[in-house]
DNA sequence: CACATTCGAAACGGTACAGTTGCGTATCGA
DNA sequence: TCGATACGCAACTGTACCGTTTCGAATGTG
């Protein structure tokens, strides 16, 4: 396909500026090809906006049209990324935390998702932007859900009630992803419950 | 100072080559400026040769006599990334776990072995020799060093017999790592032992 | 139709760095 | 002292990318 016209249904009819709509689907190229070649792990700094153009199969001019830097392209694509948190499930607090951990499970396991990670962990100084949209569209809601499961926990006296939940909450979270990041998952489908067991019981017997 | 003899101080007479023998000095203060830089977080990428002859006051000469690219400067970097592992300890394996997390907290607090950890997980398909390195300099002693330390645990009955080691294992490091990449430590000094007691009592009264 | 705006493509000047070479100096062994 | 090598420094060519501009074609409104 060479041309094909596409628009983006304005519904206010005043809000029209008049000539040729922006190209939704340029707009989409552009975006998906940002994270494609971010899940590839090629760093923020030596992914330039000619690779990116070149990869969408648009032109630089598009780019530069819609984004005056790098960054706010950046800021605009992990917006896209949707979080879809399932958890609020009415079982047990297990039943609820294995459901959590089967997302982390998920999204450590997708390059696209880890890459974003990465870059929340070690940009945070040269792109707050970035990194704190990140924080607010991917880390936060999960945090503040993980969070309102513990102490839930602790109410119904599923958890003990000294719990440390910062620790706890590095516990859950940080197992996950460090048995991924070093192991590789290979899709166990019982890591998320036996991680979960295997901390409510403890270590010791 | 401009300038100041020094040498390598060859203990075969014979090997010496003639010349001016190379500096050991200009060596240490490119990879350490090399180190430094990485340290910063300045991704492999955007740093330059030109900026690590800068920064350690060499001219690039110096570089490219010693190394042929980049990837080799970088290895042998990380490879003067000593690696002191003290837990050898002959206490009960709770006190032994504690002095491991210790490590682990203090190395987690280092913003260059950070990153250097960072470099691990992250360019593992594009720089395969560096992150081996890495894997055997810093990774692999301190996983056998855990691992050795959990299987004796399950021996002495310290620990639950049917416990998962690579569970166990990600559930130890990741803990300390993703509580200071998230909290940010505070160099908490009872972090450590917190994390061990509440791993092995269990998360559940 | 005229008009406005966007599109992809190409070209431009400017900057940064790679990797090499030459220069004058410094430091070794013989 | 002499030859060999390393040093820091500067200059050089080549490449990649930036951000801008120009162009002809496409696509909307009135």
């Amino acid at each position: 396909m060479t041309t094909t016209g596409e628009t983006q249904t304005t519904a206010s009819p005043a809000a029209r500026p008049a000539g040729r709509p922006r190209s939704a689907k340029a707009e989409k190229a552009i975006i998906d090809a940002t994270l494609d070649m971010i899940g590839e792990g090629i760093g923020l700094f030596e992914l330039s906006i000619e690779a990116i153009a070149a990869r969408a199969g648009v032109g630089k001019t598009t780019i530069y049209r819609r984004w005056s830097s790098k960054e706010d392209l950046f800021v605009d694509a992990v917006a896209t990324l949707k979080s879809p948190f399932p958890p609020p499930g009415g079982g047990s607090v297990r039943d609820d935390l294995i459901a959590c951990m089967r997302v982390f499970q998920r999204d450590a396991n997708d390059a696209r998702s880890r890459c974003v990670m990465s870059i929340a962990m070690n940009e945070a100084e040269r792109h707050p932007r970035l990194v704190g949209r990140i924080h607010q569209e991917a880390i936060e809601p999960r945090k503040a859900a993980v969070d309102a499961l513990l102490r839930r926990g602790i109410a119904t006296g599923e958890l003990r009630a000294d719990l440390d939940l910062g620790i706890a909450m590095a516990t859950l979270v940080g197992t996950v992803m460090w048995y991924i990041r070093t192991e590789g998952d290979h899709s166990r489908p019982d890591l998320a419950e036996r991680i979960v067991d295997q901390l409510l019981a403890g270590l010791a017997p």
